[in-house]
DNA sequence: AACTATTTATAAGA
DNA sequence: TTCTTATAAATAGTT
């Protein structure tokens, strides 16, 4: 239980360091797809730590390209209007940027997918660790994107 | 005062939805940074939303200056031993890109400070609105980091 | 991994 | 908007 307030400052003892991550981490998560769904933002989040293999990223695919198509499907008149406001040509530029960003967000998490159900299917890894990492969605999406691959992958099997 | 659990669903009311954004913004990037200080690890954040003119990102410079110092320190043979396990080219490209977001939300909120801190300058924008967006550490480093333009653009007033 | 005493976040009201 | 405060939610330390 909570016995003092949190004093904000490294965690020295590593099982403890590990847990309070684990905890935080989870609330982090929970927080931000609220703030989105909520609020109708977008939002972008990326977690490294010693204790993940991989960067976590959120949000899933589905989420990305979502947002993606939003800013795509905006009239040509308010992107202009958008992009001659104020700064000029360097808000422009971040908004470039900050597109890129989302954009590899997504060929990220396409990556980590993509890996994770390739081995799956050839028995390197089980399917559990693949539906922690994504939902059914996401899962069907890439299946669709890879079905040459895994025809492949899957050869004698079939 | 809380009433009622929050229905987690799209708020419809706009002055509503725009004030829970404002608290939960600052909640998250409360929780982040929290995070990131207690448990050592780098994690970076970009919120966009219709009623900020640019998109948010956390951390600020030195936060991610720091955290690629950090990776760039490591051993030679700590970050060998962390390419070759496991997924191999895969996660080594994961890394490579997740290096580079970290690069460009760098780049971003340099674009960012640069541009408010010009503006003061020419008295298009109150300093109150760059003290907002940095902290003193922030401004030091861009500052010597524009001398000449600084110089240049004050002119006559020097 | 589960529990729960507390702290912390925050929804609604002022 | 900002402040307040009742309540919901997160979580530190323990098991």
């Amino acid at each position: 239980m909570v016995r003092k307030k949190v004093n904000l400052a490294h965690i020295t003892d590593d099982a403890t360091r590990k847990s309070t991550f684990r905890k935080r981490k989870n609330g982090l998560i929970k927080k931000i797809s609220e703030l989105s769904t909520l609020c109708g933002i977008q939002a972008c989040l990326i977690i490294y730590s010693c204790w993940d293999s991989k960067p976590f990223v959120w949000p899933s695919i589905d989420g990305v390209n979502q947002a993606l198509g939003r800013f795509k499907s905006m009239s040509e008149e308010e992107q202009a209007k958008r992009r001659m406001d104020q700064e000029g040509f360097i808000q422009q530029r971040i908004e470039k940027t900050e597109r890129k960003l989302m954009k590899q967000c997504l060929a990220n998490r396409e990556l980590e997918m993509t890996n994770v159900m390739f081995k799956c299917l050839t028995g390197e890894s089980s399917v559990q660790s693949l539906n922690k990492m994504v939902d059914l969605n996401d899962l069907a999406w890439v299946i669709k994107k890879n079905l040459k691959e895994i025809e492949k992958s899957l050869g004698s099997a079939l």
